[in-house]
DNA sequence: CTCCAGATTTGGTCCGACCAAAATTCGGAG
DNA sequence: CTCCGAATTTTGGTCGGACCAAATCTGGAG
C-alpha cells in the first residue's frame, strides 16, 4: 500500500494552521524562550521530522521561514545557527531587497541621502547633548583615524567607527544597527576605490572640523560640516559604480 | 527503472548553479524587466515546471527564495503575486522580526523614541525648507484633521496624513516607506484606545502649534512643538499595551 | 600522536503521488 | 436569460523516498 495513513489524526481540526506554521511556532516559542541557546546549532533535520512528525519537505520549509524571519542564519551547506532576533537581525533580513533597490536608477544616491540626513541629526544631537564620555569616545575615534592615514585598510575602518560614535550616542540600539547596515550595503558599491593618503588627510579633516564643531557646542557648525564632508565624499565616489 | 538519468546533463560544471537559481534568476529578470507585471499572479506551479523542464519541488524553493527577496508576495494557499521591489517591500519583508522585537523589554519604546528623533528632523528641515506647495500640503492636512474631531476613526485617518507629509518634503522615497512602517508596527500596539473629541482637540492643537512654527520659519519651536506634541501622545498610550 | 582515507552523517536537490482548498465550469431553478 | 449551487478541474500543501556531494566522524597507517 502506497497511502499509509498518517501516524498523527488531525481531522478534528478544521481551520487550524499549515503543519510548517506548527512548526515554525514551536522551534519560534524555543528560541525565544531560550530553550535553543543563541549560537547553538539547530538539530539535523532528519532529527526534526521525526521529532514533529513531518516530512522534510516541511521542515526544510519551516527552516527557510525561521530564516527570513532572523531567527535563524543558514549558511548553504551547514547547520543553521540559532539567532534571538535583534536589531541587526532586522536589517540583514532585508538585504536581499536592498540590493534590488540599490542596483535600480539612483539607488545608492537614495539611500546616501537618507544617510546624510540622518547623520547630521545626529551630529546636531551630539553638538547639543553629547556627554564626557561620548566626547572622550570621539576623540579618541578621531586620533585613531589619524594615526591610521597612511594604512588605506585600516583608515577605512577607523572612519566607520568615527562615525559609529554618533549612531551611538542616542542609547537606541536601533541607531548603531542602522550605521552597520549603511556601511554594509554602501561600501559594497565602492569597495574598488584607492584611498591615498592625501585622499586621507582631507577625510580626516572633515571628521576633526565635526569634531571641533561638537567641542564647540555649535550644532549648526557641526551639521554644516558634517554635510561638506559626507558631500566630499560622495564626490569622490559617484563615479567607482 | 525509477533513476533517470536528468534530460539536462551538467555533470562538467562543478561549482556552477544550481537548477533553482536558474529559475530565480529567469523569474527575477521577467519581474525587473517588467515582462511579469506588477500585481499579477504567478503563473501555476505545474506552468514553470512545464516551461523549466523541472519537478514542482524545485520550483517551490525558487518560489520561496523569491519571496524572501521581495519580489514575490505569497500567501498560504493563494497564488503569488508580483512585486516589483519598492522601498515598502523592504520594511514589509522584516515585520516578523520587527514584531518579535517590539514584543521583549522596552522595543515600542524604542521604535517610538526613534520615530520621534527622525520626526523631530523632519519637522526641523520643514521650517528651513518647506517650499510653497509643501506649506499647502501641510495646511490642507491641518485642516482635514481639524474637521474630523469629532469622529475617531476620520481623525486617525488624517492624523496619520499629517504626520505623513512631513515624510514627503525631502523627496526622498525612503522616508515616507519609514512612515508606513512607523503607523503599522505601532498602531498594532495600541490599537484599542479610545479618543475622545477632547483628547483629538488636545492633539489637534498639537499639529497647529508644529505648523504655526514651520510658517514662522523657527525650526528650534517646531522642533519643540513636534517633541511636546508626540511626548503628549507617548502618555496617553503607554499603559495600552 | 599525527595524518589521511574510508565510512557515516547531513544538507541540497529531485521526483511522483495524494489531499484539500480554491477556482472554474456547468446545469437546473426561477 | 439570469442566477446560484453542486460537480469538476485546477492548484497549492504535504508526503516519502531517492540520490548526490559536502561535511563530519572514525579508524588505522606511519
Amino acid at each position: 500500500m502506497l497511502t499509509d495513513q498518517p501516524l498523527e489524526d488531525m481531522p478534528p481540526h478544521p481551520g487550524e494552521h499549515r503543519a510548517a506554521d506548527i512548526v515554525v511556532a514551536t522551534i519560534e516559542q524555543d528560541i525565544v524562550s531560550g530553550l535553543l541557546e543563541n549560537g547553538s546549532l539547530l538539530p539535523p533535520e532528519r532529527d526534526l521530522m521525526g521529532r514533529f512528525g513531518i516530512s522534510r519537505t516541511v521542515v526544510r520549509e519551516a527552516i527557510a521561514t525561521l530564516t527570513t524571519r532572523g531567527l535563524l542564519e543558514s549558511k548553504p551547506r551547514h547547520r543553521p545557527v540559532v539567532r534571538k532576533p535583534g536589531y541587526d537581525a532586522a536589517f540583514s533580513a532585508v538585504g536581499g531587497v536592498v540590493s534590488h533597490l540599490l542596483r535600480q536608477d539612483g539607488g545608492v544616491k537614495t539611500l546616501y541621502d537618507v544617510r546624510i540626513f540622518l547623520e547630521a541629526s545626529l551630529v546636531r544631537h551630539a553638538a547639543l547633548h553629547a556627554r564626557k564620555e561620548d566626547i572622550a569616545a570621539l576623540r579618541a575615534a578621531l586620533e585613531r583615524n589619524h594615526a591610521a592615514i597612511d594604512d588605506p585598510v585600516l583608515f577605512d575602518n577607523t572612519d566607520v567607527a568615527f562615525h559609529a560614535v554618533f549612531y551611538g550616542i542616542l542609547g537606541n540600539p536601533v541607531f548603531p544597527a542602522v550605521h552597520r547596515a549603511f556601511v554594509t550595503w554602501l561600501f559594497e558599491h565602492w569597495q574598488s576605490m584607492n584611498r591615498s593618503p592625501e585622499q586621507n588627510l582631507i577625510y580626516y579633516a572633515g571628521h576633526k572640523a565635526i569634531f571641533d564643531a561638537i567641542i564647540d557646542r555649535d550644532p549648526d557648525a557641526a551639521e554644516k560640516a558634517l554635510l561638506a564632508h559626507l558631500g566630499e565624499a560622495w564626490e569622490t565616489v559617484r563615479g567607482t559604480f
